[in-house]
DNA sequence: GCCAACGTTGGC
DNA sequence: GCCAACGTTGGC
């Protein structure tokens, strides 16, 4: 199956690209996520090798601060089980789990990163989800040419 | 199955 | 920090 691509949000006050740089391996699991529709992209349609862009929301300012690539096959993501955790799902089980992640491993940062000002001044991004009202779904998938155009405007090869 | 109420997201 | 937009919950 051919290489896909996708963006994931992230309050860079919880996680942000140099927590996941930081990171044993730079690798992290992208756990925390709880809407059904990102759920599905991570277990159902994610591959390893996939590329992603790390997206900062929730701050100032709103950038894509690099890449990353999906590391590893969809598994149930273990946040939900720990009481203690914010993450934690009384109605999941571990037979049953509900919520499943990817792992994903940092690929390259851009600096400086890409506001999201210049993503909305940039033709041929015009149709990204990210850059649409009201566009609250925390992982999207990204067209190959709009991979392609962002790498560009970050002066880097895309790989 | 509908839909009002609620909690959360995220740009500004 | 505000608040509109959105997704989920739960009573009926």
């Amino acid at each position: 199956m051919a290489r896909r691509y996708w963006l994931m949000k992230s309050e860079p006050d919880a996680f942000s690209m140099d927590d996941l740089i930081a990171s044993d391996q730079q690798t992290a699991p992208w756990d925390g996520v709880r809407n059904y529709q990102a759920r599905n992209f991570m277990r159902d349609e994610m591959k390893p090798g996939d590329g992603v862009f790390f997206y900062h929301s929730r701050t100032q300012p709103l950038v894509i601060a690099g890449t990353m690539e999906v590391s590893s096959k969809p598994y149930p993501d273990p946040t939900q089980f720990d009481p203690d955790s914010k993450y934690f799902d009384a109605k999941s089980s571990k037979e049953q789990p509900r919520w499943f992640l990817v792992d994903v491993t940092f690929t390259a940062k851009f600096e400086p990163p890409i506001t999201r000002d210049q993503l909305k001044q940039t033709p041929g991004l015009e149709d990204m989800m990210v850059l649409q009202k009201g566009s609250r779904l925390s992982i999207q998938p990204v067209t190959e040419q709009e991979w392609i155009i962002i790498h560009q405007l970050a002066g880097k090869d895309p790989k």
